[in-house]
DNA sequence: TCCTACCTTGGACATTGTCTAAGTCAAGAA
DNA sequence: TTCTTGACTTAGACAATGTCCAAGGTAGGA
């Protein structure tokens, strides 16, 4: 993650404290926080960390394009650091659990030029809905 | 639309002028109207009628599968009436404007069973995004 | 070390959706 | 037709999520 911060400071940002939980609180594989939960443990490690704050720099990096913003339910927006390997994802419909997936082939190539309308097309995003094992059991 | 209605009565509706509003507003092709804007098109047509009918009564169309959900942009979600010819979506970026579209081929067979994690897949859903004709001029 | 533009904060506010208690009414029964 | 009853509707409070602002704080260059 210390790759990600040194992007930022080459793009300008100022390095504060609040920034570096924030994206510390991304790290890893197969995050996808809401920003509630990001507030929560960015606070476990900067206690005065504001929601705003949260909320600012969470857009800042969907804007840089570092992380990518996912909405499966309609409800609380999902934050998903993974921005730099294309894939989509798989939602469990009781649990809400989101998985990361690789369907083959290009989604984008799927729409014909009949079927755009006129749009300049320029990104497909599939949600795969099912119930994962352990709600299944 | 009657044929929604007939529908509705042989699952046992009680036939109410606020759920015939909000039916005969939902009626057409590419409408893909948010709670707010049905509530305002049905008090159109039945001034008295209340915010938490639409809501219960988009919630029970989308119950009985008679019209999809969708949320594309995180914001209100959107109800589309056109839930018996499977389609997807495609978003205009600037505007909002939705259209829906049909892909070739199944999205749900390009996901690769060990992709799957054990999941019971049942659906696909794809937002094509993009920028419509009027934007881009 | 100092300066200043950028950043953070707390809280008010906005939007969207849910819930409840009380009153109303559709539709079958008589 | 009229009656009855349980399903439906209503207004408004409440909840969840997100945005905005003015005031104060601070990173990083000079």
């Amino acid at each position: 993650m210390s790759d990600l911060l040194k992007r930022l400071r080459g793009r300008g940002w100022r390095l504060t404290a609040q920034r570096r939980v924030v994206a510390e609180v991304l790290d890893g594989d197969h995050v996808h926080y809401t920003a509630d939960e990001v507030h929560a443990l960015a606070a476990d490690r900067l206690p005065e960390i504001s929601r705003a704050t949260v909320y600012n720099t969470l857009g800042e990096l969907v804007s840089l394009g570092e992380v990518i913003e996912v909405s499966t339910d309609g409800r609380a927006k999902r934050y998903d650091p993974n921005a730099h390997h294309a894939h989509q994802h798989l939602v469990c419909a009781r649990c809400g659990t989101i998985r990361d997936v690789h369907p083959v082939g290009d989604p984008l190539a799927d729409l014909p030029a009949q079927e755009r309308f006129g749009f300049a097309v320029s990104a497909a995003e599939v949600t795969y809905r099912g119930v994962c094992p352990d709600c299944a059991a």
